[in-house]
DNA sequence: ATGTCC
């Protein structure tokens, strides 16, 4: 046995620990693995983790939590900074849902109203220039969602967050929409996918942006929610709101690693709520155990399954856009746009139930509850011919 | 993902 020869390439630039925390079951693609694999090689690079949602991404794979020393990389939390999910328990009882009335009561994507500087300020947040976006939901993958709790699995945890079981929730999966992208675009065009040395005023000029983003971010699923429970004539008390695309200062034995989640939950901030697809259940999970092993991070959704233009040739052959606006729950989904409604489809992601038992198998979350679907809200606009 | 390609 030889233990002396050292890669070339390992010599000059030891490359990180991979893990990928997922089940032979939970099938990831292998350019997913190859993506995490390159990002393991990028100077500075310490930990990559996939979790049980891995799939690719535009460079750098989703469903990854990767840690670094000296050196953090705006491009691997890419556009959406701050983008995440909050959780309204909502003052009004299961029985009273009214989804095909509030179906047509809902509008997440008009400006608001009210005075978006303001509420942003009450929420901590500095005007940038992007506010008539604020308490709009956004595209692609987001969503507003009313919730039913379909089963319980933790009484005590469940009522220790004040929730009820015959009360309706609200789920927003929004994020930073043209602010984060704008951000991300600067960074970009003077350094590609190339990483900032974290001493720089480089780096603190990204990370003040990057974190006025995440404010920003928060914000804007506080007013969307707001929005939407107003629409429903109901109100509601925020439950959790975590992000899922940062970067964030961890400190630990007198060293700085950075911290960077792209589509992974954070595993150190409380309940989660890990979304399925909009005709799957929701999970309310509780961190437990220690986070070292998963970088601090959990999966943060079910996971692509086909790519976009795969899902809209595959599922226009098996469904009508019409039967796509029910699921298996009864539930309504409000999306006009008919390629979304195909792209965004249940068979296009993986089974959420496998990629949260992966999860609960790694010693990473405990289950709370499940909630399954009412209505879900993605969008009214650009109806695609 | 994106005041998203006019």
């Amino acid at each position: 046995m030889s233990t002396s020869s050292i890669e070339p390439s390992t010599a000059v630039a030891p490359a990180a620990t991979v893990r990928i925390i997922a089940s032979p079951q939970s099938w990831v693609e292998g350019e997913a693995v190859r993506q995490l694999e390159a990002v393991a090689r990028l100077p500075g690079m310490r930990l990559a983790v996939g979790l049980p949602d891995l799939h690719p991404g535009k460079g750098a794979p989703v469903g990854a939590a990767f840690e670094s020393e000296g050196f953090l990389y705006p491009y691997l939390v890419g556009s959406d900074i701050g983008c995440g999910m909050g959780l309204w328990d909502v003052d009004l009882p299961v029985r009273k849902a009214k989804a095909e009335r509030w179906a047509g009561k809902l509008d997440l994507e008009g400006p608001w109203e009210g005075d978006a500087e303001a509420f942003l300020a009450g929420h901590g947040g500095k005007a940038t220039g992007f506010e008539a976006a604020l308490g709009t939901v956004g595209g692609g993958n987001h969503f507003a969602e009313v919730q039913r709790v379909e089963t319980v699995h933790d009484a005590r945890v469940f009522e220790a967050l004040g929730l009820r079981e015959e009360r309706l929730l609200l789920l927003v999966h929004s994020g930073s929409r043209g602010l984060g992208e704008a951000i991300l675009r600067t960074h970009v065009d003077r350094h590609a996918a190339g990483g900032l040395a974290a001493q720089t005023e480089e780096a603190r000029a990204y990370l003040e942006r990057h974190d006025g983003a995440v404010t920003w971010a928060r914000a804007n699923r506080a007013l969307v929610a707001e929005r939407a429970l107003q629409g429903i004539g109901a109100t509601g008390r925020r439950v959790l709101d975590v992000c899922h695309n940062s970067v964030t200062a961890r400190h630990a034995e007198g060293r700085v690693a950075w911290l960077h989640r792209k589509g992974a939950a954070p595993w150190d901030e409380g309940p989660v709520v890990i979304p399925g697809s909009r005709g799957a259940l929701s999970y309310l999970v509780l961190p437990v155990g220690t986070g070292e092993h998963s970088a601090h991070s959990l999966a943060h959704g079910a996971g692509r399954k086909w790519t976009r233009t795969a899902a809209r040739e595959r599922l226009k052959e098996r469904f009508t856009a019409e039967s796509l606006t029910r699921t298996v729950f009864k539930s309504h989904v409000i999306c006009e746009d008919r390629d979304l409604l195909f792209e965004e489809a249940p068979p296009a992601y993986k089974a959420i139930d496998r990629v949260v038992t992966d999860l609960v198998e790694a010693g990473l979350v405990r289950v709370v509850a499940t909630l399954a679907p009412v209505l879900t809200y993605k969008t009214r606009g650009r109806t695609a011919e």
